[in-house]
DNA sequence: ATCCCCATGTAATTTGTTACATGATTGA
DNA sequence: TCAATCATGTAACAAATTACATGGGGAT
C-alpha cells in the first residue's frame, strides 16, 4: 500500500484537495503513515490518469484556485480490491533504538537530550489523539477509532518503557563514556 | 543514521563481514532497522574509501573467500561525532494501520487474517526476544539491553491492544460490510 | 516589515529494494 | 536430488524526500 491508495482511501470518504490530505496526513495519519506534497500531488495525477478520481477546478476569492479530488466508482472498486488482496506490512525504522545500541559511546547530555526528545514526541501524539477523541473521532468508522487507540496504546508504552527504564543507560559512572569526535 | 552508520556501530563491537552483518541486522536489529545486501555492501565498500574500516581477505577451506573489515580509529571518531551529533527519528510505516483504517470497506475473512498475522507477528518477535535474553543479552552493553526491552514493550502492547479492540472492527453486522472488487 | 497560511506543482537527489549472477558444501 | 547455508557483489528499479518555483492575503 503505497501513498496513492491511501489518498485513494482517505477521498473514500470525502472529496478534498492535494493540500487537504496533506493537512490529514499530517494530523490523523502522522503517527503510522507520512507523505509530503511531493508524494501526495504526483499521486493525485496517477489517480486522476487511472479514472480512480475526478477533479473539479474551484476558484477561490484571494485564495489561489483549488482542485477539489473525488472518488470514482471504478476508484471505489480498485480500492475495495486492493484493501482485499494486500498484505501490508508494518515497518520500523528508528534512528533512535540504532543509536541507542552504542550509548556508551555518546556522552551524557546527548543521551539525555534523546530520551527527554522522545518523551516529548510521545507527549505530542498523546495530546493529538486526545484532542482527536474529543472533536471528530466520534463520527469515525470502527477501524479509523481502533488505528487511533492502537496509536495511543503505542505512544503509552513508548513513553512508559523509557520513563521505567532510562536509568538503563543514564547515571553510570563517568569512567564508561568515552568523549566525542 | 543510515545503513552505513549503523554497519560501522556493529563493526564497533568486533570485525564481520557483510554477511555477518546482515545476519545481525535479521536478528537483534531487525525490529526497528532493516538493511539487506543491496545496502550493506555498498555501505561497507563506503566505509572503506572513506577510510573508516579495513578490510582483511579471509580464504576458508570448502568455503567461499570472505572479507573481513574492522574498525579504524577514524572510523571510530566519526561514529562517536555521528551520534553525539545527530538528531536521530523514530518512523512507522504501517500499511497494517493504514488498511485498519478502511476496515468498513473489507470483508470479515480479510480483517480477520490481517489482524491474527499481526499477532503472528508479534509472537514471533517475542520468541525472537527470549532467545536473544537467553543467549547472548547478558553480554550487552546496557544500550542494547534497553533497546531489547523497548522493542520488547513495544511488541507486547501492539498483542495486548489486538487481542483486546479486535471485536472493535470484527463481529459486526454484517449488512456493513461492502462486497469487494 | 516579516512571517505564516493558502495552494499547486516539478525536478533533482537520495535511498533502499529486488532481481540477477556465481558456485561449492552439507544435510535431508 | 533438492534445498539450504555460506559468501560477495552489481544493475535496474521503485519510492520518497528535498529543494526549487510562484504569489496574494492576513496577522503580529
Amino acid at each position: 500500500m503505497d501513498v496513492k491508495t491511501v489518498c485513494l482511501g482517505m477521498l473514500s470518504d470525502g472529496e478534498a484537495s492535494g493540500y487537504d490530505l496533506k493537512k490529514h496526513f499530517e494530523s490523523t495519519f502522522g503517527h503510522f503513515f507520512a507523505a509530503g506534497y511531493g508524494s501526495i500531488y504526483p499521486a493525485l495525477s496517477a489517480l486522476l490518469a487511472d479514472g480512480f478520481v475526478a477533479c473539479r477546478e474551484e476558484s477561490q476569492s484571494g485564495r489561489p484556485d483549488r482542485k477539489v479530488y473525488r472518488i470514482t466508482d471504478a476508484g471505489r472498486q480498485a480500492l475495495c480490491h486492493s484493501l482485499n488482496t494486500s498484505k501490508p506490512g508494518h515497518k520500523v525504522r528508528s534512528e533512535f533504538m540504532a543509536t541507542m545500541c552504542f550509548a556508551h559511546l555518546m556522552d551524557e547530555k546527548q543521551l539525555d537530550r534523546l530520551l527527554q526528545h522522545r518523551i516529548e514526541e510521545a507527549d505530542e501524539y498523546l495530546r493529538m489523539f486526545d484532542e482527536i477523541e474529543s472533536t471528530c473521532m466520534h463520527d469515525w468508522p470502527a477501524g479509523k477509532k481502533f488505528v487511533c487507540g492502537f496509536g495511543r496504546a503505542l505512544t503509552e508504552a513508548t513513553k512508559k518503557y523509557i520513563e521505567e527504564n532510562r536509568d538503563l543507560v543514564c547515571e553510570r559512572p563517568a569512567t564508561q563514556r568515552s568523549a566525542s569526535g
